[in-house]
DNA sequence: AGTATTATTAGGAATTATTCCTATTAAAGT
DNA sequence: ACTTTAATAGGAATAATTCCTAATAATACT
């Protein structure tokens, strides 16, 4: 997905397309990271400086809303991603890196688990904590 | 897990075993809600109305370090869980309920996972969101 | 291009779950 | 029983997020 596929979802949905959404919509395209609201707001305000924390919450929501980013918490704190599609979430319980992974097996459990519970499943998350490997001496 | 095992455990890594922690405890085992913090005080302040909450918090977290208890997050929350054993939560976005669902894929994607990342893995977190069957009339 | 409409923003205050602090209490070893 | 010190109660402090509102600016319509 690019910064102009979603600029035009969110314009032909109404919304409205200013120069802050841009900015964080293009940053979250472009990063491997998988920054919080406050990662986000302090790299955004670099090129606008004016952009407030608030704002940067009330666009990482709408986009959450229209799943042109995914939302993950870990310990106590929200972190984004533009990569929507069904993964794993690894994150490393020391320096909190978070790294994704691809795993086709998601689909199984998913369509099992549909079955077999009540539930209307809207979303997953499946994430596996530990230590990365820059991390993981340190802790034997 | 009964209630008396993990008092043993308790009292045999030096930990004291209080009529505030067995009430904590006691009331995780027996329960298949998956209470906040504040849920835990709230019931157990019935029987013990003197205990904290800031007693609860460092239970809960013992308890959680000695995996003697499962913690997700929903929604800016904390959620227990005596179910320790790897699991797959659904949560209804609606209503907040978790249900549990045992699913022996998990251990493949975990192994999987182990094997083709450079992670030491210490936890898994499953979480499907979706609507219960009590809530999900009311959004479709 | 100019104007009107109203969604969006900036900035800070309010909220809320959790952690921190510390004098007091009580579990457990002797 | 006495001693040691881990654990507790209660409230203050913290931190992520949400809420509030006047000002701004994106878009639609002339």
């Amino acid at each position: 997905m690019h910064t102009e596929q979603i600029v035009t979802i969110l314009r032909n949905e109404g919304h409205r397309v200013t120069p802050q959404r841009i900015a964080i919509i293009d940053y979250l395209i472009h990063t491997e990271d998988h920054p919080s609201a406050e990662n986000v707001h302090a790299i955004v305000k670099k090129r606008y400086p004016m952009v407030s924390l608030s704002t940067v919450y009330k666009t990482l929501d709408l986009l959450r809303q229209k799943k042109l980013v995914n939302e993950i918490e870990v310990e106590g704190e929200a972190r984004f991603d533009a990569h929507v599609d069904d993964h794993i979430n690894l994150v490393c319980l020391s320096c909190g890196k978070i790294e994704d992974i691809d795993e086709n097996l998601l689909k199984n459990i998913q369509s099992k688990v549909a079955k077999r519970s009540e539930y209307v499943i809207i979303k997953a998350s499946f994430e596996l904590h530990g230590y990365c490997n820059k991390c993981k001496s340190k802790y034997q």
